[in-house]
DNA sequence: TGTACATCAGTGAACGCGCGTTCACTGATGTAC
DNA sequence: TGTACATCAGTGAACGCGCGTTCACTGATGTAC
């Protein structure tokens, strides 16, 4: 592992744990085991290195999931995969939420992250589009009701794992008594039927 | 106004617009046309600030409209009411989410808000159960399919409008075409009608 | 093989700066007689 | 009514501290001949 990786981990976990205001150089340099004044041969300044944790540090188990969503139109059931989807997006929300929460604390962090990850074409309101372009691919195949809006059940669905991984961090971490898995059932199941009763128009 | 009031409203704005980690008992004063030991004659310390801000200068337009929910079941239609609720819900978030979500960057301070929010009883899963509760009265009239889960449908709308406020600051502030509006009224929508073809079991 | 030099990752100590906080003070207002 | 004193919101200047950053330096490794 190189020193470059090794400070790289060391910003991240800091971060995590001490959260961004308390993530100084003299911390990061501690964790990574090396002196503050290593940290500028790799990295020009403080902010360098925050970027680099952000492009370089946050987790991606959705993406692999999302790229394979196209493979899985016309599979299993849209329903099983809306629940793979919704339990891997809670787990991706709960490990991103805090870092990039502290973002809003420097906006000029936020805009230079909000310019990189644009140069990437990457960024969060991509999560939605592809899941939104699987629905409407199972929407023309017919598993999928033909007058629902795709973009509205994306971001129904993923809006409420965001939450959850919200409210997870901001309350207590004692609560959430069902587990992800039961979550994500019960979101599907009720975008799914939907709320209208039966009998009603 | 008193001072106490000057200051808060000065440091809210400060919080607001410059950041969390730019929100120096200089700029306070300055914004708050104070010297910086006026605030120590208000307040303890920094922290007692910031908390101040976050207990009386958090937007509360969902409170009320919370509140009247009770008096809401079995009038006009479920979905023109949870419209409303999506609508305000948005806004709300909109206002609010800078300044939560600057708070990650400072662990500890979160500690204190949250700690401070529960002796009030109050907090943010707070608007979803309220959201559940009325959700589950209109089941009980049958206005809402009997084995849907109020908790989970109040977690996909509340979730997609804290989403939207969330994408809406992180990209840059120009996108999001369609309005307030257009967005609950597609939410609400596919969350009535749900996904499920019609021809399906 | 040995020797002289170049390179470069990493260091300890110092720097200037802006921060949160405190201090002794001012001056306006209220109160007692 | 005037005078002497108490109160208290607000101030300017200073404080100690921790921050990000830079500096001259070390010592290991590589290279030329």
């Amino acid at each position: 592992m190189t020193t470059r990786d090794r400070i790289l981990d060391a910003a991240a976990h800091v971060m995590r744990t001490r959260g961004l205001a308390r993530a100084t150089t003299k911390e990061i340099a501690k964790a990574a085991g090396f002196s503050e004044a290593a940290l500028y041969k790799h990295f020009r300044d403080k902010t360098e290195i925050f970027l680099a944790v952000l492009a370089e540090r946050t987790p991606s188990h959705l993406g692999p999931l999302l790229a394979g969503l196209n493979g899985r139109v016309g599979q299993a059931t849209v329903q099983a995969t809306l629940e793979e989807v919704a339990a891997a997006a809670v787990e991706f929300y709960r490990q991103s939420f805090p870092m990039a929460a502290s973002l809003f604390s420097e906006p000029q962090l936020l805009a230079a992250h909000r310019d990189a990850l644009h140069e990437r074409d990457a960024g969060p309101q991509h999560v939605g589009n592809a899941l939104a372009a699987y629905l409407a691919a199972e929407q023309r195949i017919g598993r999928i009701h033909p007058e629902a809006d795709p973009h509205a059940a994306a971001a129904l669905l993923l809006g409420a794992c965001l939450q959850r991984a919200f409210l997870g961090h901001f309350t207590a971490p004692n609560s959430a008594a069902d587990t992800t898995n039961q979550f994500a059932g019960s979101l599907t199941t009720t975008l799914f039927r939907g709320l209208l009763p039966a009998e009603s128009a």
